[in-house]
DNA sequence: TTCTAATATGACCGTACAGTCATATGACCA
DNA sequence: TGGTCATATGACTGTACGGTCATATTAGAA
């Protein structure tokens, strides 16, 4: 983790740092990022940077844990309120603040988050817990819970992967209606995403239960 | 391209650069990967790399093209049969051998794949190709043309989505019920293969035909 | 054998890099 | 004002790298 002399810095200064380490790992991938070009772009001297940082390594875990903090600040709020909801009134709102975090992302953190399950090579423990998604550990639970009262009948590993899919192909179907429709934030009208949402749930919804009158 | 003289080379000698080669860019990505290891680890002196490559860059557009042509030969020879089926089955024929060539695949060969589209700074015409994956247009124009002939009835960017990601997830998910049974190569036995293909497959017919009897 | 052309080699050069450290700067307090 | 501590700096060092090139090796042809 960075040393104090880091979090003692100005605000401005901090994120300057960031948002070039940033796109430095984003453009040339964790083995290729610059100690120089990082000193160089963010205008701090390199005795500087060892005095904020132990290494490239360093830099990169605290880069990672701003993005998984901004994660589970979106995902995490919407997590409390689930309790009464059924199964997929629950995806609903999973799937929602899904989307809203992606649209979150700058194109950097997001190429960040693609290069992660890939990194090779990396000494981090934390890294490793956080390549895991988190949510899939919450998703396995959730899909227990509905086969077990019934809400879902389904093979388990099948729901899995369908469901926590599902994310990934909204956040894709709305990016092809948007270069469709050539309106860069198509997402940012909440409604265009609900109505996306429901379709994929419609699609859910039919795959993992089990229609009447089908027996085999 | 690798020079004449690379292609000038024994199989056995040319085969041993290429695997060390796949690995390094595996390992430590396009920008981190350096000649001085593969050439100590493949054996030869540096003098000989660059009488095969002109640099790093060259090899690695030959390793994407080996890769890019591997899979068209799984792929290919699949398509020149699909005349006559109809449009799920043409799918599941795709499917089938999607992950097949998956499943031929090492695993610096799957990092390689998972690690294109991410690659940025990389000034090739070749591979800005290579990275639109080949058959998500030939997806584009199936899915148009059972749009027209009526066999699925859907929004066509929501059917090329979830057709899209189909190969993926019924992979993700041999791979899972590999982890549960604790047998490695569960996809050998293609009746397996063939069982969680028609899985998504119904999943599929469920979602982009429209039910009888259900109007709005 | 000798000649020729293709290929192999690793020492070598200039550059870029990671990481250090003596020194400079600034901020705060006495 | 002077003293002290936290921070900033970039010149410096050793190393690793990319790329070159004169030389060595090999294979085949004459």
């Amino acid at each position: 983790m960075p040393k104090e002399t880091f979090y003692n810095l100005d605000k401005e200064k901090r994120e300057k740092i960031e948002r070039v380490a940033l796109s430095e790992f984003a453009n040339f991938g964790f083995h290729g990022a610059k100690v120089n070009r990082v000193v160089d772009k963010s205008g701090i001297s390199k005795g500087s940077f060892y005095q904020y940082f132990t290494g490239m390594d360093d830099l990169f875990v605290h880069i990672v844990e701003n993005l998984g903090k901004k994660k589970i600040s979106f995902i995490g709020s919407e997590l409390k309120l689930l309790g009464e909801k059924d199964f997929f009134e629950k995806f609903e709102s999973m799937f929602l603040s899904g989307v809203k975090f992606y649209y979150s992302l700058s194109e950097d953190e997001i190429t960040i988050s693609k290069m992660l399950p890939i990194i090779k090579n990396l000494c981090s423990e934390k890294l490793e817990v956080m390549k895991k998604e988190a949510n899939q550990i919450f998703f396995e639970h959730l899909i227990d819970e509905a086969i077990s009262t019934g809400e879902i009948q389904a093979d388990r590993d099948f729901a899995f992967v369908v469901i926590s899919n599902t994310s990934k192909q909204i956040i894709q179907y709305l990016r092809r209606k948007n270069k469709v429709m050539g309106i860069e934030k198509v997402f940012e009208n909440e409604s265009n995403v609900k109505e996306a949402i429901s379709l994929f749930l419609d699609l859910l919804k039919m795959g993992l239960t089990k229609k009447e009158g089908k027996n085999e």
